[in-house]
DNA sequence: TAAGTGTACTAGCTCACCTAGTACACTTAA
DNA sequence: TTAAGTGTACTAGGTGAGCTAGTACACTTA
């Protein structure tokens, strides 16, 4: 379902966090789907429970997952944070044609190479 | 000539790397220029000036400026550089098209947001 | 000779990240 | 009722990155 990698500098919670969006995001996790117990995915990528509970705290943070005590964490029914995911990366893609325009790269360019060989 | 981001969480050397290397690719600062000195850059900064020779050693490393010790640092005349860092450009918009594609974004809304209001 | 330069150390501090362990309240199923 | 599984909240400690402070030395230039 997930897997770390070690050689990301990115901090091991943030990486789960990442993907566990993605999941969520993309519909690979359904609204009201049961996601894994915090020892459980704990046990499968064989890190400490607290660093997956750290990420699922920053997913109910933002509205991606709700909690039930005793019972475990379930999918939000997603909505306007699909809006949000958006201008995440419309953001980003603003940084990087901003990055382009400094080093003489014109929106043009960034154009073709989309849809070119560009991955998508 | 630099401004250091201390909400930013990436490092200071690596921000001031970033910087320096920009200047350099963008011609504000022309080959055999003279860098201003460790120590000079670290007063300004109110930083150590380890810190300012990591950010230099890393330039140098890369090829952007060259060492004349004794008598600083020099900015380096770049060729290949630029079809370096273009590649990088691109790498991150690839990077960015592929977080799109999980999100349901097509590459034509990307279009469209780069001749629109994207920041360029 | 003195000032300025790069460079290379050692030492220590702080903080983020992660692990280990324990404890407690809750829910569910046997 | 009981046992197992759940989230949650602690404390304690290890590790490494990043940064500072200080010192030292070889080099160049005025």
């Amino acid at each position: 379902m997930i897997l770390i990698d070690y050689k990301d500098s990115r901090p091991i919670y943030e990486q789960i966090f990442d993907k566990l969006r993605l999941l969520i995001l993309n519909g690979a996790l359904k609204a009201d789907e049961k996601m894994p117990s915090v020892r459980t995915m704990a046990m499968e990528l064989s890190i400490n429970p607290n660093t997956i509970q750290r990420s699922y705290s920053e997913l109910e943070r933002q509205g991606y997952i709700y909690t039930v005590k005793g019972r475990g964490n379930f999918v939000s029914d997603i909505g306007k944070l699909r809006e949000e995911y958006r201008k995440e990366i419309f953001n980003r893609l603003d940084e990087v044609c901003a990055s382009a325009g400094n080093a003489g790269i014109t929106g043009e360019e960034l154009i073709e190479h989309i849809r070119g060989g560009g991955k998508q």
